[in-house]
DNA sequence: CTTGACTCTGTACCGGGGTACGGAGTTTAC
DNA sequence: GTAAACTCCGTACCCCGGTACAGAGTCAAG
């Protein structure tokens, strides 16, 4: 997009402010990649900024907030799909946010049990390992392979 | 591959018996795609079974064992390759694979104690939330929000 | 006022984990 | 004994979550 400050007859600069927060010094801020903010906003998760006549967004603060966000629920295991969801819930729809947090709190606590069980089964097997070594069965894969 | 029975004067379907257990079979009875089969069979995640001279592969019931316990390990967000390792227990002597089982457990322990914190601060969130009666914002919302 | 750093759009690519298709051969049920 | 259903192989395509260009325009420091 040409700055149309220079049909006006003022620089290109009068475009942009000085300290403007531009994708890099977002990026910078946010600990991601440039490519990731544009490719976030591609995908819609976060929104274009507004755009002075040079072209070059130009971001609120917020968007460092909503980053933030972003990257903690990534942390938490939600997808980008789900977190679009989450940032689409007015943030008084606590009960539609619960749903979603409580679903993947169960998904979590039946991984860590299955993981816990996986873990008891690999120790016992490791315990076996040492004191026999015929190993005529390892009963790793039938243990996890059950049900 | 060209059945040779024929050669031998006898009919094509002298290479397979009635109910042989197929890829068809297999991957009902797994509830898994054909092509999933296939799939693994390509990157080695499963060998390929013996096929009859007429070329369609015929499976050992073992399989079936073999694929569940891809599908629970893959549950457990264990990659593809890490699930390869994991079977390469199965198949060889105790004394070679100690350290891949050693491994193994402490991926096992570092995932269960990401889950665990992923846990934690969901349920802090949504005790939070139960606590919330004031239409002041959702704090699960406000919380992933924050600094 | 130049030079180098930055940004723009668009498109292509990556690895992981599959899924779909085409064209040919095989098996099975009627 | 033939039609429908199945299987083969190879290749191409899909989604996800990015990442990497290229080529053109803009900004900021010296």
């Amino acid at each position: 997009m040409p700055c149309n400050a220079k049909q006006a007859g003022l620089p290109y600069n009068a475009c942009m402010h000085a300290k403007a927060l531009t994708i890099s010094r977002v990026a910078e801020a946010a600990g991601i990649g440039v490519e990731t903010i544009r490719y976030y906003q591609r995908i819609g998760l976060i929104d274009e900024p507004v755009k002075p006549a040079s072209g070059y967004r130009v971001y609120a603060t917020s968007i460092l907030t909503r980053l933030k966000f972003i990257q903690r629920a990534k942390e938490l295991g939600f997808s980008l799909a789900e977190i679009q969801e989450l940032l689409s819930l007015d943030s008084n729809a606590c009960d539609q946010t619960q749903d979603i947090a409580q679903r993947k709190l169960q998904l979590i606590q039946s991984k860590i049990s299955d993981l816990q069980a996986m873990a008891a089964v690999l120790d016992d097997l490791l315990k076996a390992c040492r004191g026999n070594h015929s190993h005529a069965g390892c009963p790793i894969i039938e243990t996890l392979s059950r049900d």
